[in-house]
DNA sequence: GTATATGCAAACCGTTTGCATGGCT
DNA sequence: AGCCATGCAAACGGTTTGCATATAC
């Protein structure tokens, strides 16, 4: 965890009002700590802590999740029904899923074009359009 | 339950090779027996057999909704990480999902328009896209 | 000092499973 | 008769919660 890391997990909290705890500057750092995008489950999140060498437990882990979504600096994506991921990326983009080992990525966001909506519901209007593209090792032709 | 529902369901089960067993003739009529497409939970599902003075154990209606993805009869829609959606009808094509009452439809297949899907990970290819288009009602300003 | 975050273990809830019973062919 | 489907209740797994303790401000 180098101070740079620690300087962006730092000010990602900042950013969001939320108390810079030990344990939420763990997570943070691990989650932004090298600007780069990340995809995590609880239990993956909560692996990656303790390989860093701290110690944060699950429920915690699981209740700061939250807290990151709800606070807007992370969202939830819905791919796989038995499991929660969640995105530092927080603008509207396609995943590639890789079902097989619960791989979560982003998609090039040029891929997919959803020319509009029409055809709404009466009385609702559209919150957000989730894109998930399923993958399969190659060859595998089962299903 | 009219005839032609039943005669409907029956012929359901049948072109996937299932026993016509009373439950599942009870489920298959109340999926297929009108000809629309129906999306439901377990749940639902299982208040419907109620509601239409049958009785089918919640089990069974789990077993057998998973026996009717495998035999290619309908399919999972994953749109709600605490609850699983089932979809009569089985070709790829987008959902309206309600978030607050938790209802699925099917929104109109033209809406969205997938141009091509470059950039796939090497050695994965593209299994099924899923687009799910969450709405709001309108005026409900909340996040 | 006060409000809030954390940890633990127990509760939770949708779903699955083991096993004995019953039904389809 | 034999195999498969069903029902019940118990197990399961990821997630949430209640409450006592510890920490940030």
């Amino acid at each position: 965890m180098t101070p740079e890391a620690l300087e962006r997990g730092s000010k990602w909290l900042a950013r969001a009002d939320l108390r810079p705890t030990r344990q939420r500057l763990s997570l943070a750092t691990l989650l932004v700590g090298d600007g780069r995008d990340r995809h995590v489950t609880a239990e993956s999140l909560h692996a990656a802590v303790q390989d860093a060498g701290d110690q944060v437990s699950l429920a915690t882990v699981y209740n700061t999740l939250r807290a990151f979504c709800e606070a807007g600096l992370m969202q939830e994506v819905v791919v796989d029904g038995s499991r929660s991921y969640f995105d530092t990326r927080i603008d509207d983009h396609p995943h590639f899923f890789m079902e097989e080992e619960g791989g979560l990525t982003d998609a090039p966001k040029a891929v997919i074009e959803i020319r509009d909506l029409p055809e709404v519901p009466e009385g609702f209007e559209v919150a957000k359009v989730d894109v998930v593209i399923r993958l399969r090792r190659k060859g595998n032709d089962a299903d």
